[in-house]
DNA sequence: GGACATTGTATCGGGATGATATAGTATGCT
DNA sequence: AGCATACTATATCATCCCGATACAATGTCC
């Protein structure tokens, strides 16, 4: 899932300018199994709207620069349901908390103990902010991803507390 | 994390090449939270070299290129015990199947079951290949890894398995 | 015998990240 | 009233990273 692939995908959701597409994907359910910054956001933008994919239309805003809004494109809608008749490919996870455990057993083991305590106090956190995403959601696909989330974080903190004292 | 802590990281569990710091992030234990490539590994270490904080001794092969086998430096520990002093940055996740996901719901509804079916049988596959590792593993903290990893394999599995029909 | 996998180092183009610039509005703190 | 911070909005840039590829010899499967 490539960075022009998203764009076309939030698109498919609705119509949206550069700023909000980032920040769909900063907050929200998509900030669960995507990331983007602008500097790839609005290039994508740019090169998808040359290949007539999407297109936008340009709103004038008092005292700012024009906001462009942009939509998906008949074409643009076919393409995203040929990427999205292929198997997504697998999923990619990147956690320093779990590198600094495996490290820190070999250079600082007493900071073990404080590293889990840091993440289960993180698990509380995410998860108290999931459930106030999911009460404002009403999209069943929307919320189906977050319940994933939820899902995920108490699983993980629920190994960890069980696992802490083993260790 | 970046790529030269990572390598640290890795070096302070034992010496190694290149070549098997890749495998062992594209295998093995570190690969459920790091990935790196050769193109971002061999210049990471040559850099490390540079600052001293990692050294290689250079191993002949009978008709093959040197071997060099990085290890750390006094240094290169102190640099990494300074790493892991901070408290790890957040985990970062990515899926191409929850995008497609919620995608799917707007441009292709009757792909949603093919999706889940496909991803509890991926599910299976990734259950087996890290009980696999788990039995010829024998430190503690990778152990705890794999573990991890094994406890939210069951968790996805379980709960895309109640929700299939819900939605 | 040929194709493919393994051990090993290395480079390169294209793409992504994170920071920064610009610019006006709105909100809040003291 | 004055100041700082945050928000909306687009855009660029250095730096880093990924995936593919090249080279080179050996081992292994069919």
């Amino acid at each position: 899932m490539d960075i022009r692939t998203l764009c076309l995908g939030i698109l498919s959701l609705g119509d949206a300018t550069g700023y909000e597409i980032k920040k769909m994907v900063a907050e929200g359910s998509f900030s669960f199994f995507s990331e983007a910054s602008f500097g790839s956001i609005y290039p994508a933008l740019t090169k998808l709207t040359e290949e007539g994919l999407i297109a936008f239309r340009a709103e004038s805003q008092s005292k700012r620069p024009d906001k462009k809004v942009y939509s998906l494109t008949s074409e643009g809608r076919k393409t995203l349901e040929d990427a999205l008749a292929k198997s997504p490919g697998p999923d990619r996870h990147r956690s320093e908390f779990l590198a600094a455990l495996l490290f820190a057993e070999a250079v600082a083991p007493e900071r073990t103990g404080d590293l889990i305590d840091e993440r289960l106090a993180h698990h509380d956190v995410q998860i108290e902010q999931l459930e106030m995403l999911l009460e404002g959601e009403n999209s069943p696909a929307s919320r189906f991803v977050l319940e994933y989330g939820l899902a995920m974080q108490h699983a993980a903190r629920r190994f960890l507390e069980d696992k802490r004292n083993t260790l």
